[in-house]
DNA sequence: CGCGCGATTGAGTAATTTCAAATCTAGTGG
DNA sequence: CCACTAGATTTGAAATTACTCAATCGCGCG
């Protein structure tokens, strides 16, 4: 399981033994079934996740009846409310399993601790923040410049195991059209 | 113009005045007038660039007739084709000045040789992309929940004086939707 | 004065939403 | 193994929203 991180982080920078050990002891496992909430809106966020195996998904609540997808989170990816946890705010949004899932988890003092005391592990931050945000950007673009269908179809070219895993309620959430719409494209 | 550059930084980050001119002395600046590129889709990304005066606006053009918005950069922001300026790849996107504009310039060596030798730096950058990265995700999250109304209604309230700058027709651009819509929305 | 650009208005069309109902499917308890 | 139920998906029809294309308006500037 730690070598799950392990691999992950070494994709970016290559750490020793020693490092290694020192950034795994600030870590800590979780299982989660199905269902559960590793935060919702409002709590505090205490920890940012590396999902091991298994599926998150962040999503934002609008009212009672209006759930929006943000995001969705699986193997070898990091997730958490940013804002909230960076900043020690309350959580703007959920982030809920979609499968049993096992996650990794670093509270912000830990992380704070090892991005100023391993330079490296502030830097694959800095990668993943930059790739995120580049990605953020495409689906901005995404939003602007393509209807729902173009949308959903570089989504199952992008993903098309996620259509597998998740319910199409859910991937029509996060490309931002209703279920309905959604399930009047296939053909 | 440099003392611009220090007050930025500064909000972050502190510096001695020989980590500034160490810094300092990695930026040149350079003077634009309106309509000029700093770079163009398909062109080389040398540079990250720093405003200090003026607006930018990165836009990306899908066919002849068709271009989008993705964002405008004034005073204080960083801006530039983060992909191809990280990954020294041609650029998707376009940079170019909507006003006169002063800028300072760093390009992707300069900016890594500070990463690694100033540790400072790269907590800078890695906090600017956490933002942007943050910034990005709740845009994306405005085009999930809100109509074409809402997110300008939302733009008028966070940026007003950016409707003063900017032609309405790229405003609605930004927006996601036609001019003409944006044109209907107002009453 | 008149050109040219940006903004607005009108009319018809296309895409998407909403609400309601029908259908399908997987998991559960008997 | 079967019947049952909750959740997921699909379908229909009307209403809304936004788009396109075309024409017009308003204004600053040479």
């Amino acid at each position: 399981m730690q070598n799950t991180l392990r691999r992950h982080i070494e994709k970016v920078i290559s750490l020793t033994d020693e490092e290694f050990a020192h950034i795994s002891s600030c870590f800590q496992s979780k299982e989660l079934k199905k269902r559960e909430y590793l935060f919702k809106q409002g709590d505090d966020v205490n920890y940012m996740y590396f999902v091991v195996s298994g599926l998150l998904m962040l999503s934002y609540q609008e009212s009672l009846t209006k759930h929006h997808v943000i995001s969705f989170a699986w193997e070898d990816w990091w997730e958490t409310d940013q804002h909230a946890f960076f900043n020690r705010k309350k959580a703007t949004m959920s982030l809920q399993c979609l499968e049993e899932t096992t996650v990794l988890c670093i509270g912000i003092d830990d992380f704070n601790k090892l991005c100023s005391g391993v330079q490296k592990f502030e830097h694959l931050f800095f990668e993943k923040a930059k790739r995120g945000y580049i990605a953020s950007q495409q689906r901005i673009l995404s939003f602007i410049t393509s209807s729902a269908r173009e949308r959903y179809e570089k989504l199952i070219e992008l993903h098309p195991a996620l259509l597998q895993r998740v319910p199409k309620t859910l991937i029509a959430s996060y490309l931002g059209v209703s279920r309905e719409t959604l399930s009047r494209l296939s053909p």
